[in-house]
DNA sequence: GTTTAGTTGACTAATTTGTTCGGGTATACG
DNA sequence: CGTATACCCGAACAAATTAGTCAACTAAAC
């Protein structure tokens, strides 16, 4: 389980997907346009996306992709996987040269938190990301007519630094 | 919150120094030829969590690193941005450029799972990876000293698929 | 004063990241 | 038909990151 921009490229553009894919599918044109994300790079992502079978994908005119499944079957950490391509961070790759115990330390170690990560990242559903993402344009949208209604907190989100 | 093979080698440093520092300092050369990390990467690693506050030096003959805190105190999340410098996956970083709308959902999507996988992080202590690790040692131990009991595969920890 | 071991900085090879280019192929539509 | 659309594919590429090397320095123990 890696996590870099990569991965996180995927996602932003699989929520766009998500957001767009209520008539027809969508293309990667549109993503690139909206989410600020290089044609060839997507087309590359998507490569691996379609043939992990997270989205479908449409030729010809009226074509791009769409999920292959509900966006609530979908989880981050299948994202994630597909397009950030593994990597130990072990020296013995999990091979027969580990006699020594200490060799094997980081190898069972990073195993161990993977599987938590991984598992934790499964629990997080394109669904919920996106709900997320549908509050905060609402909320956005009803402070640009200022019609926010008393008792809601406008824009509260609290978007911690960057870590 | 980046997680790369760099942050994964200053944790399995950290778990070496916390399990050989119950006499006196342990120097870098010996978590480098026990772990197998380049003497002079871990220099550069424990450079930065020197700087972080995470270990204290000791010069001279017989230094070397040892914790600043107890290891119950010190969370995988700390040394991981000790060593991985932040990177944000957004086009704007943040700044006053994101008046569209969507240039923004990275930037917010992110800096929530950010939140999300930090904290997490941050509830496991490098105690908690020590005894981890003391359990399998101890495992291993009573399978070298007794004859390995028929059935057990020696060194052959069910080590999850690498994701 | 010599040895140990941290401290620093510069430098390098390999890999990853993100992009650009240049071609293909399937299909909707006129 | 033909043509435009949009997926597909691969190669080449600069930039950044990763991992490691080398060399010189400083602080402290003996």
């Amino acid at each position: 389980m890696r996590l870099t921009t990569k991965g996180r490229f995927a996602v932003t553009a699989m929520i766009d997907v998500a957001m767009h894919s209520t008539n027809g599918p969508v293309t990667l044109a549109a993503v690139s346009e909206r989410q600020r994300i290089s044609l060839s790079y997507l087309e590359q992502l998507f490569g691996k996306l379609r043939r992990s079978g997270l989205v479908d994908s449409v030729r010809g005119p009226g074509g791009g992709y769409h999920l292959a499944r509900a966006s609530s079957q979908l989880s981050v950490a299948q994202i994630i996987v597909a397009v950030d391509e593994p990597i130990d961070a072990t020296q013995c790759g999990g091979l027969e040269n580990c006699h020594d115990d200490r060799r094997c330390m980081t190898h069972e170690l990073w195993a161990g938190l993977n599987n938590h990560i991984f598992s934790f990242l499964s629990g997080v559903s394109l669904a919920q990301l996106v709900a997320q993402q549908d509050q905060k344009a609402a909320i956005a949208a009803r402070i640009d007519t200022r019609q926010a209604p008393a008792g809601t907190t406008p824009c509260k989100v609290p978007v911690t630094a960057a870590v």
